[in-house]
DNA sequence: TCTGATTTGTTCGTATGTATG
DNA sequence: ACATACATACGAACAAATCAG
């Protein structure tokens, strides 16, 4: 591949095209270092600035990730979480092929906080079930999210979610055999230091924050949860 | 939370950061009176100069407003974008009474990309109408769009925009009395220096983006959007 | 814990070609 | 022919984040 000055094409669009060919062929394996923005700048003897051009660009388009004092990535295929009145984390994955896991990071007993006393529709103080959760998506994980059941209701949730390694199948132990999403509320932005921590995600890029409420057959509230997303990997995709 | 003298972070930043986290996690509720300036300082054992640089950039950034003599109030700015199988911009926003306007920035024809083809169910290079248009709500812009209508169905659209500053009322005048969402796909990035600028926010900000495919009653696809949004003013909420 | 090397991110300035009126 | 505006490209320097020793 070469470069060309005298075309109708610019220099960094020809320069792009090239990248994303090699990325598309596989060149740059996903997740894997590109060569760095120097060597590039070598390689088609142009300007750094024309090269970040270029990859700036591919950014954009969602081919790339580029992270500050560690270079520049080939983006992984992203995940499309799916929100609907009935969402089940693991059929969700399933669907695409990949292989679910959740994780209890922490479990506790506390008192409901303000957030989550509306939520629930409790009173603020009232006892509720706090877990802490991963979800993984082939080994990769995905997801952070802090779950709230309301007790006595739902005391031994922590146990039967180690042990299931799932939300949905350890409510249906605890009698629950139904339950739909009544509302969901979507935000981003950007990880605190534990944020990116726990999702190993580094600090400069967004998280997509999703807060959800899960209602029982009978439309009583069972479930408060708060989800965090690296959006690079994640989108949400909401279908009726 | 504790400050720190010796890491790279300024004093008063790491202040609005805590403050900030306690916004978001609602420690102080939306309206409600945060603590006075003198307090926080106590608390933080600054001096209250340095207190109030870290609210002025709170304020600055809308999450608070100050009054003299009053006190300083959590800002219940955060707007609620629902989305739904049926979605207008306008009644979306009148219902959390709040005045709605959209103004049409650029109008083109155009033909369609990979992406709009695919939602639109088009062949790629089909020609579409583009519509750039953002969205305000008491006079503050919070969102800018990208509408794609397939040609010829939607010749004319730009005007009836203009004139009618309503999507939905223009597709009402082009005979498409009902509409719904069929898919919303979501996710976050980081603006570009043009998102930035139409957006009038700044660069170290979120967004969210919502890709939207609407269809009319007998299930034809009329139109793909792409909407961009600053996660400081919007949130978006689901329900079934 | 500190230091230096590496890498991306940002901001200057300069020069050139092209389209427009 | 000239002025202006804009995008492209190059160069230098420094800031910020990361990482290995």
């Amino acid at each position: 591949m070469e470069i060309t000055r005298e075309a109708g094409l610019t220099v960094w669009r020809q320069i792009q095209q090239i990248i994303e060919s090699e990325i598309r062929g596989k060149l740059y394996q996903p997740g894997k270092r590109l060569p760095t923005e120097a060597e590039f700048a070598r390689r088609f003897q142009v300007n750094r600035h024309t090269v970040r051009r270029a990859l700036s660009r591919l950014e954009e388009r969602g081919l790339l990730r580029t992270e500050q004092g560690r270079g520049t990535f080939v983006q992984e295929a992203v995940i499309d979480y799916k929100v609907a009145r009935r969402t089940r984390f693991s059929e969700n994955l399933a669907q695409q092929h990949r292989a679910p896991n959740r994780t209890l990071l922490a479990a506790s007993d506390m008192p409901a906080s303000t957030e989550v006393a509306r939520a629930l529709r409790l009173r603020r103080g009232a006892p509720v079930v706090y877990l802490l959760t991963t979800g993984e998506a082939d080994g990769r994980r995905i997801s952070v999210s802090a779950h709230y059941f309301p007790k006595p209701r739902f005391d031994g949730m922590a146990v039967l979610v180690a042990e299931t390694r799932s939300i949905s199948t350890a409510l249906k132990k605890m009698g629950v055999e139904e339950f739909t999403r009544a509302q969901t509320r979507i935000l981003a932005r950007m990880p605190t230091a534990e944020d990116a921590r726990q999702l190993e995600m580094p600090r400069n890029r967004p998280m997509l924050v999703t807060e959800g409420i899960n209602v029982d057959a009978q439309g009583a509230r069972i479930e408060f949860s708060i989800s965090r997303f690296c959006s690079d990997w994640v989108q949400i995709l909401v279908e009726p």
